[in-house]
Parts: structure tokens; C-alpha cells; sequence
DNA sequence: TCTGGGGTCCTAAAGCAA
DNA sequence: TCTGTTGCTTTAGGACCC
């Protein structure tokens, strides 16, 4: 999907579209998650900081992220690309890898370049905005051919063409070349994929490594035989806060280990899994990050004992100076606890005295609610009189809202006071009225195998 | 006003066992 | 018994991705 969160937020806000908008975190250390095609003339892009984008683009719109909302609609691109194919391999929200030769979706390039066309219509159809689509014979091609393909487009890589078409490129557009394996490379003279190739292998492996050495030089000749995955087994668990001032009583930090602790958990019961091995991370006021862990005997999901050893862990950590970011994680994942194991061994003796109830983890202390915690820029929001409209800003007491949908001519703006009763928080209205009726033609190209496997990006974000 | 949050994978060191 | 090798597990850190 095309620049989504900021797409998203276009199509449901009529007032934004063909301007610039920037979604990410507002706080004072908050970064963009994306801008949209129009911001990123000015410089803007993700991962900036959200200062920098608003000196580069002051007048730009800047919105809090939706995740429910754009996962929601994630979905019904999903189910699209699961209609062509089981083999579907999300990277994101916004992008995922299909399989087509293995739904029998395509065989050929021109078979292939019309699923694609037809998958472009379907997103539009179906979500209001755009995507694009790269096909090629592996996942890396493809993924290279829809970044190309980017904004609202399509592009083939035809076999044969691909080593002379990565020749010329730089080496960062290889999956798994970042700033500092780039720099690197750099420093040995090579700056594009087809000095990697004339490096050789072993030059590869000697300056990055036996795994990344051998895995990039395959790429340079555009080898990639990685397949397409549909279910991936969750590895890790984790939440992290980043704090707008850092925090320098010993006391605080222990609090906040707990409550991060308790969150984790949450996800963790969620998800109905449990783990082995509590991680506790710390950035400390200087940007330096480090990590300290501890593997238990056996996978748990209790909050006290999670909440202990990430206590425990933070006993051996230095804070003075400052921290601002905390994190606690949980990996070494099962999806039964040594609970489970101790209780299963009674069980065989005792019959179940009935289900217990935890405790809900850390629930009831949802904030008082900031004013501004209750009308993030960019949440829509409903009026007694006036109807739905969305936050365009908030503070000293007031939030401004502007009044339009999806489907209507960009509205009107209004100030309230914070605590106005007429104004409450609202869900997000749908971006299309009408789903069309049996578009996408779910498992109607019917097909036999074929050559080498293709793989269908759909990709955007960037 | 410098630098989010959720992940994955790899490497290297150290401890331990065979 | 001493020494060296190998391999597994745990821990810490780093790079990368969206």
C-alpha cells in the first residue's frame, strides 16, 4: 500500500487530501511512521524525527496513528491476497508476499501481470487507495519491483533481465543492507551490487560474515530461493516506552519495569502463549541501550513472577543519569506453561476444582485522562449537533474539530472546551460505501503449476 | 525539543558437558 | 589425570525491517 497510514487518513478526512501529512508520534521524542507522497517533497520521511519534519513541513497535517483502524482495513487486503492464493506472507500492515504459482493464480508473466492489474482494481474497490505490485521469480525481485513500482503502479521483472537490471544499483537496495552494512561496504569500494559480484563470495564472507557474507552475495546474482511462509510462529513478545522527560528516581523506574512487566503479559494471555527467558531493555539518557535477561526453569504467564525477574533484572542495571526508554520482552515461547505441566500432573490425580481466575493484569488504572490524552489529533469524534468529524488539534482546555466524512466536501471547523457534552469520541466511518459484490473473484483463475515459483509483492509504506 | 515500537536474525563470548 | 575439541545453552549486543 501507497504511503498507508497517511493514505488512510486522507481518504477518511476530505480537508487533507493533496496535502501534506505526517503520521507518527506527537510527543517531544516522537517519530514519523509516514508521510505522505506531497510531505516527502519536503524531506520528509519515516523514521524522522518528528521535530525535523516539523521544521522541513510546518504547515503539514500531523496525526496520531490509528492502528485499529488500519488494521482493520489491512484485513480486507489480506483476505484479497489470500483469494489468489494460501500461500501469503504479511511483512506488515501495508505489504505482504504472495505465492502465485502456488494458488494457481498464475503461470506465466502475462497471466501474472493480470492478476496483478486485477489486485490493484480489487484494493482500490474495495479500500479506496492505492497499491502497488511488483512480480517477479522470488521474493527479493519482488520486492525490489514494487518499491519501483511505488506510487500506484505495477512493474514485471522479466526473467533474464534481473542481473543486468541490479547491476548498476546500490548495494542498500539489497534486503538486509542498512546504513551500517552499507558504510561498510563503502569502506571496501563497493558501492554497487555488481561489485559485490565481482568481490566474490569470499571477500563477502571475510568483510560481513559467514550468514549475511553468503546470503548477500547469493542476492547479488539474484539468487533467492527463500519461499513464501504463510503462518510464522510468534518468537518474542515485547512492549517498550519511550518517556517525553527522562526519568531519574530509582523508585519511578522500578514502577514503571512493573507496569511495562504487567502489559506484557497482557499481550502474552492474548496471544495464549507463554514464555521462558524475561528480557528488560533500558536506553539510557545518553541513547546507550542495553539488555539484560534471565531464563526461568520453565514458560510462565504470571504477572508476579514476570514482574519479579524483570525486577531482578533491573537490580543490575545503572540508572543514574537517566533513562528514557524502558522495555520488558518475553522470549523462549510455548503456548502451555510449567503451571500447566504441575497442574496437568494433579490434575491426573485430583479432578479440576474449577477454571481460577487471575486477576486481571494491571487494568483499572487507566489515566485520568489529560485532556489531550482524550482528543489525539486526528480521532474522529462525534457532536450532538454538528456530527461526525475528526480532532484537529487540542490544548488549553479546547479541541478543534473539523466536520466531514469520507464521502463528503472537506468541512468546517469548530472550537469546543475539552469537556464539552456534546462532543464524544467516535469509531472510524468505512473509506467506500459500497463493497462491491464478488470482486476479486475469490479462487476463480484456475490454473496447473508451472515453472519457476513467482512471487507477488504488494508493498508500499516507504 | 534528536533519534518510536514491534519484531527478526546473527554473532560472539562464556559456561558447561561429553 | 590433564588437555584439547566440540557442541549446546545462555547472555548481550547489533543490524535490519516496516
Amino acid at each position: 500500500m501507497d504511503a498507508f497510514f497517511a493514505s488512510v487518513e486522507q481518504a477518511s478526512k476530505p480537508s487533507l487530501r493533496g496535502k501534506a501529512v505526517v503520521v507518527g508520534g506527537l510527543g517531544p521524542r516522537g517519530v514519523v511512521a509516514t508521510a505522505s507522497y506531497e510531505a516527502r517533497v519536503f524531506g520528509v520521511h519515516s523514521a524522522m524525527p518528528m521535530a525535523q519534519a516539523r521544521r522541513l513541513a510546518p504547515n503539514a497535517a500531523y496525526l496520531v496513528p490509528r492502528f485499529g483502524f488500519y488494521r482493520a482495513i489491512s484485513e480486507r487486503v489480506m483476505e484479497l491476497l489470500r483469494a489468489l492464493s494460501p500461500l501469503v506472507e504479511p511483512l506488515s500492515l501495508d505489504e505482504a508476499f504472495v505465492d502465485l504459482e502456488a494458488g494457481g493464480a498464475a503461470w506465466d508473466e502475462q497471466s501474472a501481470r493480470l492478476v496483478g492489474v486485477r489486485l490493484r482494481a480489487d484494493i482500490r474497490a474495495v479500500t479506496g487507495l492505492t497499491g502497488s505490485v511488483g512480480l517477479a521469480a522470488s521474493k527479493m525481485l519482488a520486492k525490489i519491483a514494487s518499491e519501483q513500482a511505488k506510487p500506484d503502479g505495477l512493474v514485471v521483472i522479466e526473467p533474464g533481465t534481473e542481473r543486468a537490471m541490479l547491476g548498476p544499483m546500490s548495494v542498500r537496495t539489497l534486503p538486509g543492507v542498512g546504513p551500517a552494512t552499507g558504510d561498510h561496504l563503502r569502506r571496501a569500494g563497493i558501492t554497487t551490487v555488481e561489485e559485490i559480484v565481482e568481490a566474490g563470495e569470499d571477500e563477502l564472507v571475510r568483510l560481513l560474515g559467514k550468514a549475511h557474507g553468503h546470503g548477500l552475495y547469493a542476492m547479488a546474482l539474484a539468487r533467492d530461493d527463500r519461499p513464501v511462509v504463510a503462518e510464522r510462529e510468534t518468537k518474542s513478545v515485547s512492549v517498550e516506552d519511550t518517556y517525553d522527560v527522562d526519568i531519574h528516581d530509582r523508585v519511578r523506574v522500578g514502577l514503571e519495569v512493573q507496569r511495562l512487566a504487567d502489559r506484557c503479559v497482557r499481550r502474552l494471555r492474548e496471544a495464549g502463549l507463554s514464555g521462558r527467558t524475561i528480557v528488560l531493555k533500558v536506553r539510557r539518557y545518553d541513547f546507550s541501550t542495553l539488555t539484560r535477561s534471565e531464563t526461568l526453569r520453565g514458560p510462565t504467564d504470571d504477572p508476579g513472577v514476570i514482574r519479579e525477574a524483570a525486577a531482578r533484572l533491573l537490580d543490575s542495571v545503572d540508572t543514574t543519569g537517566g533513562v528514557r526508554l524502558l522495555g520488558v520482552g518475553v522470549s523462549g515461547l510455548a503456548d502451555y506453561t510449567q503451571e500447566d505441566l504441575f497442574a496437568q500432573a494433579a490434575g491426573e490425580r485430583a479432578v479440576a476444582e474449577g477454571p481460577v481466575e487471575e486477576p486481571a493484569v494491571g487494568e483499572a488504572e487507566e489515566q485520568p485522562a489529560l485532556a489531550e490524552r482524550r482528543w489525539p489529533a486526528g480521532h474522529d469524534v462525534r457532536h450532538a449537533e454538528f456530527g461526525h468529524g475528526w480532532v484537529q488539534g487540542s490544548g488549553l482546555g479546547r479541541v478543534t474539530v473539523r466536520f466531514e466524512t469520507p464521502a463528503s466536501e472537506p468541512g468546517r471547523v469548530r472550537t469546543f472546551r475539552v469537556d464539552d457534552p456534546e462532543l464524544e469520541p467516535a469509531d472510524p466511518l468505512p473509506l467506500v460505501l459500497r463493497i462491491p459484490e464478488g470482486s476479486g473473484g475469490a479462487g476463480s483463475v484456475a490454473a496447473e503449476g508451472g515453472g519457476g515459483s513467482r512471487a507477488c509483492g504488494v508493498s508500499g509504506s516507504g
